[in-house]
DNA sequence: CGTTGATCATGC
DNA sequence: GCATGATCAACG
């Protein structure tokens, strides 16, 4: 293995962030992790987001909590994507929370969603379960804008979603409802609970969300990228 | 076997 | 509890 290391800043343009992200192509986490010092586990059980977390370093993304995009300088979100042996995703993707109360003035335009899905840098990693964590290969970066059909398509499931949230009917959604984008729970366990907006318009508490790609739509757009 | 609902680690 | 990073695993 090249003597690569992590960098210490952030990418200052795409053309930068596209060429980190070029240089990861063909490594394995494992790879990655050792050059790193990041202990290796055996699987994901008990540490789902490592992957990311491991990618974020080497691309030098602004790690923390906060509801924005991975680089905002460059309006880039960064994603990672388990593919099968076929190069097909194995899980949805997470794109953030789901606002459930106080949504007034809330609309697509300005939503959490658009904001994070504007531009996403994918970044496929092999994904198969036998495959121990270090080493699955990761593949070549594909930086995607949504196109006007999948905006559009993007645009309709959430107005349909939050137009269930906001009146009312956030447990009458599952994860059927949605073309592209689901709701499904986000929480660290069944008794994480908070403010939704109930039947009669009270109260309630309810399990957090939060919104996921379907996995034929980040097919789709590995596809599409592919070919060309 | 694919999907839905549940869950894990971490920082604040 | 919210929000980031996601995958696990029970069930139809």
């Amino acid at each position: 293995m090249q003597s690569i290391k992590t960098p210490k800043t952030a990418p200052s343009t795409i053309e930068e962030l596209m060429q980190r992200a070029r240089g990861l192509a063909g490594l394995s986490l494992g790879d990655l992790a050792r050059a790193a010092n990041i202990q290796i586990p055996a699987n994901f059980k008990t540490q789902k987001g490592w992957t990311g977390q491991l990618i974020e370093l080497w691309l030098g993304a602004s790690a923390g909590s906060k509801p924005e995009q991975d680089f905002p300088e460059l309006g880039v979100e960064l994603k990672t994507l388990p593919l099968s042996y076929s190069n097909k995703p194995l899980e949805t993707t997470y794109v953030c929370y789901a606002p459930l109360t106080n949504n007034t003035g809330v609309n697509w335009e300005n939503s959490n969603v658009r904001n994070k899905l504007q531009r996403v840098l994918w970044l496929p990693v092999q994904g198969e379960r036998e495959i121990p964590p270090a080493e699955r290969i990761v593949g070549s970066p594909v930086l995607w804008q949504p196109n006007s059909h999948q905006n559009a398509q993007l645009q309709h499931d959430w107005e349909e979603l939050m137009d269930m949230i906001s009146l009312g009917q956030v447990e009458r959604i599952d994860a059927t409802v949605g073309s592209y984008l689901q709701l499904r729970p986000k929480a660290a366990n069944g008794s994480v609970v908070t403010e939704a907006i109930g039947e009669d318009g009270q109260i309630i508490k309810t399990r957090p969300r939060g919104f996921y790609l379907r996995k034929n739509f980040t097919q789709d757009i590995l596809e599409s990228a592919f070919l060309g």
